[in-house]
DNA sequence: GCCAGTAGGTACCAATTCGTAACTTGCAGG
DNA sequence: CCTGCAAGTTACGAATTGGTACCTACTGGC
């Protein structure tokens, strides 16, 4: 292909720059989550579930992991319109990733709490 | 308002939602990737090498990271000091879904590649 | 004597972002 | 007839955020 000069930065580290860029969004991980451990569901059901989104944030997020590849939009143009949206198969690629990162998060969790618990036991009047 | 200390939002599925707050920083990827790549680092290399991040910027990021116990500061109080930035072994268990992160990223991508091939070979005259 | 460099801190400014509220279409219920 | 739901879209506004410029303290070079 073009050995020679695609004007690439000097980005190495692009490619996951890319796909953080999706799971930074602010709620992007609780639809991604919810997708998965509920399945299909429509608009109005996951706006609930997320409990706290607002359906602009939720649109446009859902928006942006159909245009990445992660989300499907069903649009059925019934009276009223049904929308269902799920999980591609580029989304359940991520569910790993996303479940070692939750696990990092817990081990992480738990030896701080280790800490704490270490700390509050003899330290009262140590600092 | 609240005169109650409001424990802000609470979130159920959250160790996750912690973790990725914290790769969610702008240039927190290229931070990272640079200590692992390139070892323990000044202040001045660090930010030469990231290239485009500014001073206030990068100075964030690495307290929150060492915050979180990702990164080390060495502080020595030399004339003119000199600030190491280095990996904990916490920052390191990052290595390793970072890694997979750009695999997955990166196998995207030459898919997308691809893709983008054999539309081109064929839908020269159709748009 | 002045400037550059090291490792930042602070003030201010512009841009982006996210939430709220109002509007859309078509039908069902009161 | 009016309201509400479905799944949004749009307009407006407030808050956060990231960049730029300027400040520190100290020394070595010209």
């Amino acid at each position: 292909m073009n050995t020679t000069a695609e004007p690439r930065k000097e980005s190495a580290s692009c490619p996951m720059d890319f796909i953080l860029r999706m799971l930074m969004g602010p709620w992007t991980t609780y639809i991604l989550y919810n997708l998965k451990t509920h399945g299909p569901q429509r608009f109005g059901e996951l706006k609930r579930r997320v409990a706290g989104i607002s359906a602009k944030m939720l649109t446009e997020r859902l928006r942006t992991l159909e245009g990445a590849g992660l989300v499907r939009r069903d649009y059925e143009a019934t009276i009223p319109p049904r929308v269902t949206y799920s999980l591609t198969s580029r989304g359940h690629e991520l569910d790993d990733v996303l479940g070692y990162l939750a696990e990092i998060g817990t081990r992480w969790e738990t030896e701080d709490a280790a800490q704490r618990s270490l700390q509050g036991a003899g330290l009262k009047a140590a600092e």
